[in-house]
DNA sequence: TAATGTCAACGAAAATCTTCGTAGCGTCAA
DNA sequence: TTGACGCTACGAAGATTTTCGTTGACATTA
Protein backbone atom coordinates (compact mmCIF):
# COMPACT_ATOMS: atom_id res chain seq x y z
CA UNK A 1 0.00 0.00 0.00
CA UNK A 2 1.27 3.40 -0.96
CA UNK A 3 1.07 5.98 1.76
CA UNK A 4 -0.61 9.24 0.91
CA UNK A 5 0.72 12.47 2.36
CA UNK A 6 -1.66 12.53 5.30
CA UNK A 7 -0.93 15.68 7.20
CA UNK A 8 0.60 18.91 6.16
CA UNK A 9 4.37 19.16 6.03
CA UNK A 10 6.23 20.57 9.02
CA UNK A 11 8.36 23.69 8.71
CA UNK A 12 11.53 21.70 8.02
CA UNK A 13 9.81 19.42 5.58
CA UNK A 14 8.52 22.42 3.71
CA UNK A 15 12.03 23.77 3.29
CA UNK A 16 13.08 20.51 1.73
CA UNK A 17 10.02 20.41 -0.49
CA UNK A 18 10.92 23.90 -1.61
CA UNK A 19 14.26 22.65 -2.86
CA UNK A 20 12.72 19.63 -4.58
CA UNK A 21 10.15 21.78 -6.32
CA UNK A 22 12.79 24.24 -7.45
CA UNK A 23 15.41 21.69 -8.51
CA UNK A 24 13.33 18.71 -9.46
CA UNK A 25 14.38 15.22 -8.32
CA UNK A 26 17.52 15.54 -6.23
CA UNK A 27 19.93 13.59 -4.09
CA UNK A 28 20.42 14.22 -0.39
CA UNK A 29 23.69 15.92 -1.22
CA UNK A 30 22.02 18.30 -3.61
CA UNK A 31 19.23 19.16 -1.20
CA UNK A 32 21.71 19.65 1.59
CA UNK A 33 23.90 21.93 -0.50
CA UNK A 34 20.91 24.01 -1.54
CA UNK A 35 19.69 24.39 2.03
CA UNK A 36 23.16 25.13 3.33
CA UNK A 37 23.15 28.40 1.48
CA UNK A 38 20.43 29.61 3.80
CA UNK A 39 21.27 27.93 7.07
CA UNK A 40 23.73 25.53 8.66
CA UNK A 41 22.34 22.03 8.70
CA UNK A 42 24.00 18.65 9.01
CA UNK A 43 24.00 16.28 6.07
CA UNK A 44 22.48 13.48 8.07
CA UNK A 45 19.78 15.80 9.28
CA UNK A 46 18.60 16.27 5.72
CA UNK A 47 18.97 12.57 5.04
CA UNK A 48 16.90 11.66 8.06
CA UNK A 49 14.24 14.17 7.14
CA UNK A 50 14.00 12.74 3.66
CA UNK A 51 13.75 9.23 5.07
CA UNK A 52 10.93 10.33 7.33
CA UNK A 53 9.21 12.08 4.48
CA UNK A 54 9.52 8.92 2.41
CA UNK A 55 7.83 6.96 5.19
CA UNK A 56 5.07 9.55 5.38
CA UNK A 57 4.56 9.48 1.64
CA UNK A 58 5.54 13.11 1.21
CA UNK A 59 8.34 12.19 -1.17
CA UNK A 60 9.25 9.11 -3.15
CA UNK A 61 12.73 7.98 -4.02
CA UNK A 62 14.55 6.25 -6.80
CA UNK A 63 17.09 3.86 -5.37
CA UNK A 64 18.54 3.03 -8.77
CA UNK A 65 21.73 4.89 -8.08
CA UNK A 66 23.95 4.68 -5.06
CA UNK A 67 22.87 8.17 -4.12
CA UNK A 68 19.09 7.87 -3.96
CA UNK A 69 17.10 10.46 -5.84
CA UNK A 70 14.17 12.05 -4.05
CA UNK A 71 11.12 13.68 -5.57
CA UNK A 72 8.07 15.39 -4.09
CA UNK A 73 4.87 13.37 -4.40
CA UNK A 74 2.59 16.37 -4.49
CA UNK A 75 3.06 19.36 -6.73
CA UNK A 76 3.95 22.71 -5.22
CA UNK A 77 0.51 23.96 -6.17
CA UNK A 78 -1.36 21.17 -4.41
CA UNK A 79 0.66 21.48 -1.25
CA UNK A 80 0.48 25.25 -1.13
CA UNK A 81 -3.25 25.12 -1.67
CA UNK A 82 -3.52 22.73 1.20
CA UNK A 83 -1.37 24.90 3.45
CA UNK A 84 -3.19 28.11 2.73
CA UNK A 85 -6.50 26.28 3.04
CA UNK A 86 -5.49 25.17 6.48
CA UNK A 87 -4.66 28.71 7.59
CA UNK A 88 -7.82 29.95 5.96
CA UNK A 89 -9.90 27.60 8.10
CA UNK A 90 -7.98 27.78 11.35
CA UNK A 91 -7.29 31.49 11.41
CA UNK A 92 -9.84 33.17 9.19
CA UNK A 93 -12.85 30.89 9.41
CA UNK A 94 -12.72 30.35 5.70
CA UNK A 95 -12.91 33.99 4.70
CA UNK A 96 -10.56 34.82 1.83
CA UNK A 97 -11.30 38.49 2.35
CA UNK A 98 -10.11 38.36 5.92
CA UNK A 99 -7.00 36.52 4.80
CA UNK A 100 -6.38 39.21 2.23
CA UNK A 101 -6.86 42.11 4.60
CA UNK A 102 -4.33 40.75 7.03
CA UNK A 103 -1.89 39.87 4.29
CA UNK A 104 -1.98 43.39 2.87
CA UNK A 105 -1.84 45.16 6.21
CA UNK A 106 1.07 43.08 7.36
CA UNK A 107 3.53 44.72 5.05
CA UNK A 108 3.79 47.35 2.32
CA UNK A 109 2.30 46.25 -0.98
CA UNK A 110 3.41 47.82 -4.21
CA UNK A 111 1.06 49.18 -6.83
CA UNK A 112 2.31 46.50 -9.16
CA UNK A 113 1.22 43.84 -6.73
CA UNK A 114 -2.18 45.47 -6.31
CA UNK A 115 -2.58 45.47 -10.08
CA UNK A 116 -1.60 41.85 -10.19
CA UNK A 117 -4.16 41.04 -7.54
CA UNK A 118 -6.92 42.76 -9.53
CA UNK A 119 -5.85 40.86 -12.61
CA UNK A 120 -6.08 37.63 -10.66
CA UNK A 121 -9.60 38.36 -9.52
CA UNK A 122 -10.68 39.15 -13.07
CA UNK A 123 -9.10 36.02 -14.38
CA UNK A 124 -10.56 33.86 -11.66
CA UNK A 125 -14.00 35.27 -12.29
CA UNK A 126 -13.73 34.75 -16.03
CA UNK A 127 -12.52 31.21 -15.61
CA UNK A 128 -15.13 30.06 -13.13
CA UNK A 129 -18.10 31.38 -15.03
CA UNK B 1 10.73 41.86 32.96
CA UNK B 2 7.58 41.31 30.95
CA UNK B 3 7.83 38.62 28.34
CA UNK B 4 6.78 39.51 24.85
CA UNK B 5 4.97 36.96 22.70
CA UNK B 6 8.08 35.67 21.01
CA UNK B 7 6.99 33.00 18.58
CA UNK B 8 3.72 32.39 16.86
CA UNK B 9 1.04 30.51 18.75
CA UNK B 10 0.69 26.78 18.26
CA UNK B 11 -2.51 25.24 16.92
CA UNK B 12 -3.92 24.64 20.39
CA UNK B 13 -2.94 28.06 21.60
CA UNK B 14 -4.66 29.60 18.63
CA UNK B 15 -7.91 27.87 19.51
CA UNK B 16 -7.74 29.36 22.96
CA UNK B 17 -6.88 32.78 21.62
CA UNK B 18 -9.91 32.49 19.36
CA UNK B 19 -12.12 32.11 22.41
CA UNK B 20 -10.47 34.99 24.24
CA UNK B 21 -10.83 37.28 21.25
CA UNK B 22 -14.47 36.32 20.83
CA UNK B 23 -15.46 36.44 24.50
CA UNK B 24 -13.03 38.95 25.91
CA UNK B 25 -11.28 38.27 29.22
CA UNK B 26 -12.38 34.85 30.47
CA UNK B 27 -11.78 32.28 33.16
CA UNK B 28 -10.42 28.82 32.47
CA UNK B 29 -13.92 27.47 32.99
CA UNK B 30 -15.37 29.77 30.37
CA UNK B 31 -12.67 28.99 27.84
CA UNK B 32 -13.04 25.30 28.51
CA UNK B 33 -16.80 25.41 28.09
CA UNK B 34 -16.49 27.32 24.84
CA UNK B 35 -13.94 24.89 23.41
CA UNK B 36 -15.91 21.87 24.60
CA UNK B 37 -18.62 22.67 22.10
CA UNK B 38 -16.20 21.85 19.33
CA UNK B 39 -14.10 19.08 20.80
CA UNK B 40 -13.60 17.05 23.96
CA UNK B 41 -10.83 18.50 26.07
CA UNK B 42 -10.00 18.18 29.76
CA UNK B 43 -10.34 21.16 32.04
CA UNK B 44 -6.79 20.91 33.27
CA UNK B 45 -5.59 20.74 29.69
CA UNK B 46 -7.00 24.18 29.06
CA UNK B 47 -5.68 25.41 32.41
CA UNK B 48 -2.20 24.15 31.62
CA UNK B 49 -2.25 25.69 28.20
CA UNK B 50 -3.25 29.04 29.65
CA UNK B 51 -0.49 28.79 32.23
CA UNK B 52 2.02 28.08 29.49
CA UNK B 53 0.69 30.94 27.43
CA UNK B 54 1.02 33.21 30.45
CA UNK B 55 4.66 32.20 30.81
CA UNK B 56 5.23 32.86 27.11
CA UNK B 57 3.59 36.24 27.32
CA UNK B 58 0.80 35.29 24.94
CA UNK B 59 -1.85 36.07 27.54
CA UNK B 60 -1.90 37.94 30.81
CA UNK B 61 -4.06 37.16 33.76
CA UNK B 62 -5.87 38.94 36.51
CA UNK B 63 -5.51 36.99 39.73
CA UNK B 64 -7.84 39.29 41.63
CA UNK B 65 -10.56 36.71 41.76
CA UNK B 66 -10.27 33.14 42.86
CA UNK B 67 -10.88 32.08 39.28
CA UNK B 68 -8.14 33.92 37.38
CA UNK B 69 -9.23 35.89 34.37
CA UNK B 70 -7.17 35.54 31.21
CA UNK B 71 -6.84 37.98 28.37
CA UNK B 72 -4.93 37.90 25.09
CA UNK B 73 -1.93 40.24 25.04
CA UNK B 74 -2.05 40.83 21.31
CA UNK B 75 -5.14 41.77 19.37
CA UNK B 76 -6.63 39.30 16.92
CA UNK B 77 -5.54 41.57 14.11
CA UNK B 78 -1.92 41.69 15.18
CA UNK B 79 -1.68 37.95 15.66
CA UNK B 80 -3.44 37.11 12.42
CA UNK B 81 -1.20 39.51 10.56
CA UNK B 82 1.78 37.78 12.05
CA UNK B 83 0.46 34.35 11.17
CA UNK B 84 -0.37 35.15 7.60
CA UNK B 85 2.91 37.00 7.27
CA UNK B 86 4.72 33.89 8.33
CA UNK B 87 2.97 31.76 5.72
CA UNK B 88 3.53 34.46 3.17
CA UNK B 89 7.28 34.27 3.75
CA UNK B 90 7.70 30.56 4.25
CA UNK B 91 5.37 29.33 1.54
CA UNK B 92 4.97 32.11 -0.98
CA UNK B 93 8.25 33.99 -0.76
CA UNK B 94 6.41 37.11 0.20
CA UNK B 95 4.12 37.24 -2.81
CA UNK B 96 0.57 38.20 -1.85
CA UNK B 97 -0.55 37.35 -5.37
CA UNK B 98 0.69 33.81 -5.05
CA UNK B 99 -1.01 33.52 -1.69
CA UNK B 100 -4.24 34.72 -3.22
CA UNK B 101 -4.11 32.40 -6.20
CA UNK B 102 -3.76 29.37 -3.99
CA UNK B 103 -6.42 30.58 -1.61
CA UNK B 104 -8.92 31.04 -4.42
CA UNK B 105 -8.11 27.81 -6.19
CA UNK B 106 -8.35 25.82 -3.04
CA UNK B 107 -12.09 26.16 -2.76
CA UNK B 108 -15.09 27.72 -4.51
CA UNK B 109 -15.33 31.46 -4.01
CA UNK B 110 -18.66 33.23 -4.34
CA UNK B 111 -19.21 36.31 -6.45
CA UNK B 112 -19.94 38.20 -3.27
CA UNK B 113 -16.55 37.31 -1.93
CA UNK B 114 -14.89 38.37 -5.18
CA UNK B 115 -16.67 41.70 -4.96
CA UNK B 116 -15.54 42.09 -1.40
CA UNK B 117 -11.99 41.36 -2.42
CA UNK B 118 -12.10 44.05 -5.10
CA UNK B 119 -13.53 46.48 -2.61
CA UNK B 120 -10.67 45.70 -0.25
CA UNK B 121 -8.09 46.38 -2.92
CA UNK B 122 -9.69 49.72 -3.72
CA UNK B 123 -9.83 50.67 -0.11
CA UNK B 124 -6.28 49.63 0.58
CA UNK B 125 -5.06 51.62 -2.40
CA UNK B 126 -6.99 54.70 -1.40
CA UNK B 127 -5.74 54.49 2.16
CA UNK B 128 -2.09 54.02 1.40
CA UNK B 129 -1.81 56.78 -1.10
C1' DT C 1 45.55 -3.37 -1.80
C1' DA C 2 45.13 0.05 1.65
C1' DA C 3 43.55 4.54 2.69
C1' DT C 4 40.16 7.99 1.91
C1' DG C 5 35.75 9.56 0.92
C1' DT C 6 30.64 9.15 0.11
C1' DC C 7 26.45 7.18 1.15
C1' DA C 8 22.28 4.99 3.64
C1' DA C 9 20.57 3.13 7.89
C1' DC C 10 19.84 3.39 12.60
C1' DG C 11 19.43 5.05 17.09
C1' DA C 12 18.96 8.43 20.04
C1' DA C 13 19.01 12.93 22.35
C1' DA C 14 16.90 17.32 22.91
C1' DA C 15 13.16 20.40 22.24
C1' DT C 16 8.42 21.28 21.85
C1' DC C 17 3.59 20.22 22.01
C1' DT C 18 -0.50 18.07 23.87
C1' DT C 19 -2.88 15.97 27.30
C1' DC C 20 -4.27 14.87 31.81
C1' DG C 21 -3.86 12.96 36.84
C1' DT C 22 -3.09 14.25 41.46
C1' DA C 23 -2.44 17.16 45.32
C1' DG C 24 -3.60 20.93 48.01
C1' DC C 25 -6.20 24.97 49.20
C1' DG C 26 -10.12 27.86 49.87
C1' DT C 27 -15.42 28.18 49.89
C1' DC C 28 -19.94 27.04 50.89
C1' DA C 29 -23.69 24.45 52.57
C1' DA C 30 -25.60 21.01 55.51
C1' DT D 1 -17.20 21.67 61.30
C1' DT D 2 -16.88 18.64 57.95
C1' DG D 3 -17.64 17.11 53.43
C1' DA D 4 -18.30 18.22 48.62
C1' DC D 5 -16.88 21.20 45.11
C1' DG D 6 -14.17 24.37 42.24
C1' DC D 7 -9.87 26.23 41.50
C1' DT D 8 -4.62 26.50 40.83
C1' DA D 9 -0.16 24.36 40.76
C1' DC D 10 2.79 20.73 39.62
C1' DG D 11 4.56 16.94 37.38
C1' DA D 12 4.73 13.86 34.02
C1' DA D 13 3.67 10.84 30.11
C1' DG D 14 3.26 10.35 25.26
C1' DA D 15 3.63 12.22 20.63
C1' DT D 16 6.02 14.83 17.31
C1' DT D 17 9.78 17.46 15.53
C1' DT D 18 14.50 18.55 14.85
C1' DT D 19 19.05 17.46 15.02
C1' DC D 20 23.10 14.73 14.61
C1' DG D 21 26.66 10.84 15.77
C1' DT D 22 28.00 6.29 14.61
C1' DT D 23 28.32 2.32 11.88
C1' DG D 24 28.97 -0.35 7.97
C1' DA D 25 28.78 -0.74 2.94
C1' DC D 26 30.66 0.63 -1.24
C1' DA D 27 33.60 3.28 -4.36
C1' DT D 28 37.70 5.88 -5.70
C1' DT D 29 42.40 6.68 -5.61
C1' DA D 30 47.16 6.60 -4.23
Amino acid sequence: MVKQPSSKPTASELEILGVLWARGPSTVREVHDALSEKKALGYTTVLKLLQIMTAKGTVRRDEGQRAHVYEACQSATETKRQLVGDVLQRVFEGSASQLMIHALEGRPTSNEELEELRRLLDEYERRTR
